[in-house]
DNA sequence: CTTTTTATAGGTATTTATACCTGTTTTTCG
DNA sequence: CGAAAAACAGGTATAAATACCTATAAAAAG
């Protein structure tokens, strides 16, 4: 059975981007025919091409622009829009169980940890190809484990934060209380906590300890 | 001219170690015969090998293994003072020109950030094996500009965390709450309480936002 | 073989955070 | 100017975190 696949590859990170195509193309049924080291351009590259991949490769961690990010998650969200028939294979950095059952509930057909054995990597293309979707022990505990709990909406239309947010989040790396936040702003605590409630939405956070996290990865705060 | 340059990897992600080495056995004379996914036993296995490399790439952001943190900071420092004649080529998906500063002082003879190109790396391990050092404009810079300026030590300040208090703030800073952390780990949301009670006096931190910095800080979690 | 540390579990009480609402005023911008 | 966004402030709940205790079994260390 000769069954070509076309696989896309989205990956900042040249030299892994090279090594997984490396690896891919060491298997003869697949094929690497489109790359990309970032999300923003990748609908309008893919519109202008005449053969689009059966299977696009999305890195979740594309790299926060400043403070403007093009994330893996956005781009799942705009594949699925635009080319429904494309299959969305998500490789990313992170085992955690809220990233991977939102990225199956917005659209992915499979998520792969970078720590993934290459075999695998080829075993969720081809099943991927052939079944529509792949998902292995990691994503079924994680899909099962947070079905039904709450999951932040990943996709805000405008989710830039505004100069108030960012100092809140700052003040709150700093391990203020909304109550002492409200002093040092001299404004009420439920101001506070108002804006708090938007972070939480905007940044897809559960948390506090999200919302550092984000702060971190966005370069919000000084490490 | 046939000079064999002997390559080890040290780098987590098994599927990016797997990309790089196919990356690097592309050139004949370059040729990987040592590889491994963690720090630990990287300095133990060297002992009975034989042949040992001449260039070790190292990934700077090795993760802890459940207790010990074991970076790739650390394992530069090992590898230089346990085999001096090796080269230490670090990856590593940072720009950051104190860390290039740190670790150019602590011993590495290259620094590489992951997003480079595949040519590049082949360029740098020839050049560190010819010359002994490969420092491109990015190295260069950083340590012009971080010359005598007080760098932080490699030291884990962190030892004093058990391997069970790093495990329970990692998946802090993951967003699960205690009572969830308590279901994934068997204990009691007590128990979790407990550890959580420890970590904010070991830390000096005043909640989970401090937390979660100190974990950042101190490189236990991903980022 | 002791001693110490770690991991475990429990209680009670208080504080803080978060969810889900409704508003008004101020500022920004087309 | 007028619309839209941002900043502000409040209420009423519940959920979660934190403080401050005790206590025991297992594991590690000396």
């Amino acid at each position: 059975m000769e069954e070509h696949i076309t696989i896309g590859l989205v990956e900042d990170q040249l030299l892994f981007r090279n090594g997984i195509k490396a690896i891919l193309n060491s298997w003869d049924e697949l094929e690497v025919i489109f790359e990309s080291g970032e999300g923003y351009s990748v609908i309008d590259r893919l519109r202008t091409m005449d053969r689009i991949p059966d299977v696009m490769l999305v890195d979740l961690s594309l790299p926060p622009d400043g403070n403007r990010a093009y994330s893996g998650e956005q781009l799942t969200v705009d594949l699925a829009e635009h080319f429904p028939d494309m299959k969305v294979l998500i490789l990313s950095g992170y085992q955690d169980e809220h990233f991977i059952a939102r990225l199956i509930e917005i659209g992915a057909h499979g998520y792969l940890v970078k720590d993934s054995d290459p075999l695998e990597v080829y075993q969720a293309i081809t099943t991927i190809h052939q079944k529509g979707v792949y998902i292995n022990q990691l994503a079924l505990k994680a899909i099962q484990r947070n079905f039904g709990k709450r999951t932040k909406s990943v996709v805000q239309p405008n989710s830039d934060l505004t100069r108030r947010e960012i100092e809140i989040l700052q003040l709150t790396c700093e391990q203020y209380t909304a109550e002492e936040i409200g002093e040092k702003l001299y404004i009420s605590v439920k101001t506070v906590n108002g804006h708090r409630a938007n972070l939480l939405l905007k940044t897809g956070s559960r948390n506090a300890a999200g919302l550092v996290m984000y702060a971190v990865k966005n370069g919000l705060v000084e490490i």
